[in-house]
DNA sequence: TGTCACATGTAAGACGTTACATGATTTT
DNA sequence: AAAATCATGTAACGTCTTACATGTGACA
């Protein structure tokens, strides 16, 4: 799955299931999510079958770690699958699905209240982004991507999928709520 | 679960799982996908729930058709699920996480590579889109979203999604892929 | 006679979420 | 003394995919 090969590729250096659940709740939550149940038990899987090692180190908080690191065939099979070409397949997008559905409810402008309360949820996701995206600027010295390289660089270009995104589909919204509300009017 | 609902929706009229299936692969392949192994599963489940009714009806061509048809209970399920604010959640975009991991490849433009191949697939997924859109107009005779009404018009906003959409993330290919190219070139 | 479209299902396994269980150290 | 953070794990359940199994009727 490709959750493995996620945590071969954050583990380029040693880290705990601690640490990586970390990782994704902040750096990749906005492209992946990950339990931290599934994590530790992908980690077991992956050791058990050799792409990774681990070793119990003691913590200066708390109880002992477990810290892993890639094996030669964990790197191997990471970039046969960054090397297989990208994996993109339409996603299930339930407020979508509710949208279509909608004249299933009485109300007369139904959809367009959905859309309106869509909207407002991709606001608050594009603030939290945009965020992101002047946290790493501070972080890393810069004023530009252009001075950006290596993964800081392709982490900006993650962020930056999501604030085209999100930008698009607040427009979305809006276009359909004004789409909805005209036929809503028409009717009256 | 989400498909349970949509479903629900889907059996304004009766319908068989067999019909289910194919309407899913024609006008939600874009939002929603749904296996024929689950959909039959569903709906024996939802039977078994009282939300679904059947009966088997012989079939013009090939075997016997299970027909569905909703309950009052089913109808009512469905309107809470729709009435109940959006389902918006983030979903996981393996690409994207192919992207962050990049700098695992030797290659000096692995990243620009995956962008552009990135792009090829948008396109194509696009294309279709707007062909879906071209072929909803013809078939309600219309030549602007303007003159849909309820259901026809919510399937034009969830096309409208997709095309807003991927036309954003084009977008995003381009620019990546010029600022991972200018990255590029400037390390040489 | 073969193959396409119609039509329904089972089984196994992969993947993901939620809830629970445990316990140390640091901060308030 | 309580709460937050650090840290690892198990169990149960729910969801989804893949593969397999079966059979009819139409058409070439």
């Amino acid at each position: 799955m490709a959750l493995d090969k996620i945590l071969l590729g954050l583990l380029h250096e040693p880290k705990s299931g601690y640490d990586l659940k970390a990782e994704f709740d902040e750096g990749m939550a906005h492209f992946w999510s990950a339990d931290q149940s599934q994590i530790y038990a992908t980690l077991k899987r992956l050791e058990d079958g050799r792409l990774l090692t681990s070793e119990s180190r003691p913590s200066s908080r708390g109880p002992a770690r477990r810290v892993y690191r890639r094996t030669a065939a964990g790197r191997r099979l990471l970039q046969e699958w960054l090397a297989g070409g990208p994996q993109v397949k339409e996603s299930r997008m339930p407020y979508l699905a509710q949208l279509a559905l909608m004249s299933e409810l009485p109300e007369a402008d139904a959809a367009g209240h959905h859309a309106a309360r869509v909207r407002a949820d991709f606001e608050q996701r594009l603030a939290l982004l945009q965020a992101m995206q002047q946290r790493l600027f501070v972080d890393e010295g810069v004023t530009g991507p252009e001075e950006l390289s290596g993964r800081t660089l392709h982490e900006y270009c993650t962020i930056r999928h999501g604030v085209l995104r999100l930008t698009a589909l607040i427009q979305w919204c809006d276009e359909s709520i004004q789409l909805l509300a005209r036929k809503k009017r028409a009717r009256a």
